[in-house]
RNA sequence: CGGGGCGUAGCUCAGCCUGGUUAGAGUGCUGCCUUUGGGAGGCAGAAGUCGCGAGUUCGAAUCUCGCCGCCCCGACCA
């Protein structure tokens, strides 16, 4: 098909709206792909919809192609369902009421209401089911930002599994990974797969999917080898070996006035900081607990709450003082009365440890020696740390999180009783799994991914449209029949023929971003050129207005 | 929810501190002329309840209070 700019809606912008910062929300906005409506609600105009359609349809065909049956559940629904699961207690869910006062929820995925239609199963002969949607959803996110990288409304594809075991259910989630795969591929989209942090949870198995980008909201650490990726609360980095001083039989107290911090203490001792400890008191419910670890390291909240089974606080001046008897500076293991956790970092050899005594720590501490901890992983891994797997270096990105995949067991099929009767005769509640994509983040993704200063690149398989035919003014016929001739081959083609300067038309082109652009020039009347130019390479290569199809094809792959 | 910032023309902003004619610029938009392969130039023009509401004042975009909206950092993110 052939769109024309002079008819369509493409409102493009010379300047980024001024509170635009990521560099996906800035160019969908100044392109003319979206406008926003409220904080975190966004329109999509026919070029950004278009966008969202195509990785829509590449969503489908691969969800299609593992077997998984499209449908689509309303997004108003009864409060009760939620009640059932106990998600209506979660802060985020939109709650309203309708005229009769019958309370209403809209959804942020549809775990409730696919569960609720899984009662019509009946038998185990049915399994497995594998149902997705492409729904809107509601989420009363608490800030919204960065453009459609997190938004208060936006569609999802969320598939639902129904198998009998737990086998089943693995066998439906690595359909889903491999389906995940494909899809991101087909996006031009570089995206790993990690363990999602399982946090207060716990438990339940879920995968992330991450696209490394200078604006996303999760940290992913990967080896340059490419044989491990982790979200960085979940990573297992190897810390690199401390430079340790000469051993010591027993630790020995040294005094450290007005030092509270660990880059004081090394500097103070000449020591590396990976040669001390660093002590957080941490308060479970009523317990005081010392969370130890190495001096470089930071603390992992997320870990040291999987540890602990539960929330944790920092716990106050007042109750480091009266538990201690020091400031919160020059805390350590030994001699104390609470449990202390350390880190495995801290595990072997010799580190500097607070001394409990304001002015004072003591060197040469020894795990096992002067103090019995209980050892976990505890620690956030660091950039310059080595991969788990082969020992090269691990990289730390900041990354767009695209999907997410759970095994959710019976959590949902227990509260409503879905259940099917198996060959024995027995009534077993089935056995779920959930996969969710969001399109629009997918979008915001691949442009993060694929851009320069003039604007969007994007990949063939999604771009809004194929060709994007600059009309120099005066070749409008040219421009014409070439259009035509792209149309007639099966490709979609933008032709730019409003009465402007062509720069202005280049700059567009450069902005909007199709994969190819043919300027229909001079030369076209003169020996029958024009000039393709792949939006990615930038620069323009005469073809003969008759090899052009061909070319197109070509270049498209 | 805590901290910070912003709200004046479609967009980007100045003006506000120190209140005083018809509220400005750039860009965009409309018309005409010139120009026409990387956002060219000229002339003429349209366009703003100065976020909303109260208050102070002879007089408020400007000062005070309240509210609303938006952005950023943090908290949060089954």
């Amino acid at each position: 098909m052939v769109a024309r700019a002079s008819e369509l809606f493409l409102p493009t912008l010379r300047e980024p709206p001024a509170d635009a910062e990521a560099a996906s929300h800035k160019l969908l906005v100044r392109g003319g792909f979206i406008r926003q409506v409220g904080a975190g609600l966004w329109t999509f105009l026919p070029l950004g919809w278009r966008v969202h359609q195509k990785i829509v349809q590449i969503i489908r065909e691969e969800m299609d192609a593992i077997g998984d049956q499209e449908v689509l559940c309303p997004v108003l629904t009864p409060a009760e369902l939620w009640e059932l699961s106990g998600r209506i207690d979660i802060p985020e869910v939109f709650k309203l009421k309708d005229r009769n006062g019958r309370a209403f929820v809209l959804p942020l995925s549809h775990e409730e209401t696919m569960t609720f239609h899984a009662r019509e199963i009946q038998s185990y002969k049915q399994l497995p089911q594998r149902w997705y949607h492409f729904s809107t959803k509601e989420r009363d996110e608490p800030r919204p930002r960065a453009g459609l990288l997190r938004v208060r409304e936006f569609i999802m594809k969320d598939a639902y599994s129904f198998d009998r075991d737990a086998a089943g259910l693995d066998e439906s989630f690595q359909l889903h990974e491999r389906a995940y795969k494909a899809i991101f591929e087909r996006c031009g989209l570089e995206a790993y797969e990690v363990e999602a942090e399982s946090g207060i949870m716990g438990g339940r198995e879920s995968w992330d999917y991450l696209a490394p980008a200078e604006s996303g909201e999760n940290e992913l650490v990967r080896c340059e080898n490419g044989d491990y990726a982790a979200d960085i609360e979940a990573a297992e980095g190897i810390p690199r070996p401390p430079e340790s001083p000469p051993v010591l039989g027993a630790p020995e107290e040294v005094e450290t006035p007005d030092v509270t911090t660990i880059e004081a203490l090394a500097e103070l001792l000449k020591i590396d900081t990976a040669a001390t400890s660093k002590a957080m008191p941490v308060v479970v419910g009523e317990r005081v607990v010392l969370a130890l670890v190495r001096g470089d390291d930071r603390l992992s909240e997320e870990k040291l709450t999987t540890i602990l089974g539960s929330a944790f606080r920092p716990a106050t001046d007042g109750e480091i003082r009266s538990t201690f008897a020091a400031g919160g500076g020059s805390l350590g293991p030994v001699g104390v009365e609470v449990d202390v956790i350390a880190d495995n970092a801290l595990k072997d050899g010799q580190f500097v440890a607070g001394a409990n005594r304001d002015g004072w720590h003591l060197r040469g501490v020894e795990a096992g020696r002067d103090y019995e901890p209980r050892f976990a992983d505890i620690r956030q891994t660091n950039a310059g740390d080595r991969c788990p797997k082969c020992g090269g270096r691990l990289i730390a990105e900041t990354a767009i999180e695209l999907g997410h995949i759970f095994k959710l067991g019976t959590f949902y099929s227990e509260p409503f009783g879905a259940t099917y009767l198996d060959e024995d005769g027995q009534e077993k509640l089935l056995v779920m799994g959930s996969y969710g994509i969001g399109p629009a983040r997918t979008m915001a993704a691949i442009i993060e991914q694929h851009h320069d200063d003039k604007g969007i690149q994007w990949p063939a398989s999604v771009a809004p449209y194929d060709v994007h035919v600059v009309v120099i003014p005066g070749m409008e016929e040219h421009a014409q029949s070439v259009a035509d001739a792209l149309s007639a081959a099966g490709l979609d083609v933008l032709v730019d023929d409003r009465d402007a300067r062509a720069g202005e038309k280049f700059a567009d082109a450069d902005l909007i971003g199709c994969p190819l652009r043919v300027t229909v020039g001079r030369k076209a009347a003169e020996d029958g050129t024009v000039d393709l130019r792949e939006r990615a390479k930038g620069e323009d290569n005469a073809v003969s207005v008759g090899e052009l199809v061909s070319r197109v094809r070509e270049k498209l792959g």
